[in-house]
DNA sequence: CTGAAAGCGCTTACAG
DNA sequence: CTGAAAGCGCTTACAG
């Protein structure tokens, strides 16, 4: 049932190295035994073990893919850029689940080494010392996505370019004539970027920053929307004349909407809201929420291209990916 | 850099198979050679390369997983539960993107035959000839979730008992008065057990069955949208009298309420709305929408618990795994 | 308790 | 154009 080369080799009167001959198509073999060894092959159903061939060839042509969390539907978009991007070059992709816990980004790190993978991409939750100790055990290419290592660490990263991406959507509101403008922080790194991009607009424009931290990552809907809804009514409390809200992402914004419809608030009327992200739910009517595109599949690909050259020994950049002012209907001109 | 067994064997002056079974635990060895072996394991920072065990070993421990999309909500549930489960048992995982295409789960089943994984867990959109044929060549343990094969084929399953579940649902409609229910039925299999269940149900309470199909599978929320928003228009205008809508998703219950949103109905008062899946999103009060809960996290254990049973050569049945009506605001008591 | 040797299923110089 | 042989990094009877 389970054949081997051998078995091919025998049934076709060839040596094994004509079977791994004309596998390979390396070296030459007669048009005419090829054709008939490709059939027995073709007859008995053989295919041939990877991992044999992996260790006589030194390379494995798989990338290991970390995911945050198996659930986390921003992940989702970029994991499908980076499969798609890596098949189309040969590689396949063992995925790794972090269940946001450390100890499984170090379990990854070691199967990745018993593995041997060809490459990684991974998306740590943070930079401990253990992490980067881990990292530097490895001795293949590297790549962080969504998340900047620090400076010490030599991993490559491509991440949105989220100052930007903030600093684009505080100006849209501020041509909306928004000038109470409350900034509801995200507790991560992307978190940080946006934040910073919301001191530098309130300095640029001398505005009072009206911030408030969300005490969570935002993935899971129930969890943001709880958070979401706490944080406006902390905002409502203390800056009651607030015109828009800046929100760290699409489900915290909507939580905060949450709170505005229990309240009975009017979206746009009474409040604008946008978000960062452009989750699907994003442009149901009830929400209209205006909001950030962050390109996430095409990360993903570039992601696998850079992966790629490292693979190949080839030099890289880090790249900072642009976003865009999605509009949709949840701010109002003032 | 990358050390072998040889290495540590000279390093630490022994032989390649004393070091291999201080590795496995494996014969006997002097508690203090083992902890020196240990020691410069640790030092040299070695890890095995798994391939070339698997290879003397014949068992890879590693169990193929197919996903439909790998952007899925509904599978990312029940791929948790699977991935949670099978690394108790000391299993990884390898995940395969199907992307809804036939050729890919083709190109999955050989790519099962290559790495010889010790188990596959799939989930075919269709049981075409071709498909068929592929999953005979394969031995070793195979089992479906949330697909049933067709009965001729040897592979087991794991399935929502969606007949139940929806004649659970329509009872319930029923005790809130309810007589007049169309429903919106899902191309897929999931969707004729939920016809049928509804074929009955309005056969044993002699009402008027009332049917529009939508033309898609219900995992993209803006496809799903459009369509149950199409197919709400459709029964408005073949049934105006109808008071509740039983929907064969969340995603094209949500699509209905966008039709009766856009036309100023209100749910429940003057459209009772149910749908299956009990996705995040139905919990946010602008919906509130009453649905099945499937339990797919549970169901993914169970998978991983069957599939383990196969692999240690134990018999199995198929297995329904049961639902529940999730009750929200979203219906009414006529 | 320890190690030499054969074997797992392949690939790859190399000789003919 | 073809094949014998060594090698990849492990494991596993087996002998001592």
């Amino acid at each position: 049932m389970r054949y081997t080369i051998k078995d091919i080799a025998a049934a076709a009167h060839v040596s094994v190295s004509t079977v791994s001959k004309c596998l390979n198509s390396y070296g030459d073999v007669s048009p005419e035994t090829k054709r008939m060894v490709l059939e027995t092959i073709e007859r008995m159903q053989y295919v041939p073990n990877t991992f044999a061939r992996y260790i006589s060839q030194h390379a494995t042509h798989v990338i290991g893919l970390t995911v945050p969390d198996i659930t986390d539907p921003y992940s989702a978009q970029s994991n499908r850029g980076i499969e798609t991007r890596l098949r189309e070059y040969g590689y396949d992709l063992f995925i790794g689940n972090l269940n946001r816990d450390e100890e499984r980004f170090l379990q990854f790190i070691k199967k990745a080494r018993e593995m041997r993978f060809d490459g990684l991409i991974i998306t740590p939750d943070g930079w401990s010392e253990r992490i980067l100790k881990a990292i530097s055990t490895l001795d293949i290419p590297v790549l962080s996505i969504r998340r900047r290592p620090p400076a010490l660490c030599k991993v490559h990263f491509i991440d949105g370019d989220h100052y930007a991406g903030a600093m684009a959507m505080l100006e849209y509101l501020y041509r909306h004539g928004h000038r109470r403008i409350a900034h509801l922080r995200l507790p991560n790194e992307a978190g940080c970027y946006r934040f910073q991009a919301y001191l530098d607009f309130c300095a640029k424009y001398q505005l009072e920053s009206r911030v408030v931290c969300s005490s969570i990552p935002a993935s899971i809907l129930s969890d943001a929307v709880k958070n979401g809804k706490e944080c406006y009514r902390q905002i409502a409390c203390r800056w009651p004349d607030t015109t828009a809200l800046f929100c760290g992402s699409d489900f915290i914004a909507i939580g905060a909407m949450v709170g505005l419809w229990e309240e009975g608030k009017l979206v746009p009327g009474e409040m604008s809201v946008v978000g960062v992200g452009n989750v699907e739910m994003a442009s149901l009517p009830w929400f209209g929420l205006t909001t950030m595109e962050l390109f996430r599949y095409e990360m993903g690909v570039k992601a696998a291209d850079l992966l790629m050259d490292l693979v190949s020994g080839r030099e890289i950049e880090d790249v900072l990916s642009p976003m865009m002012v999605v509009e949709r209907t949840s701010v109002c001109t003032l």
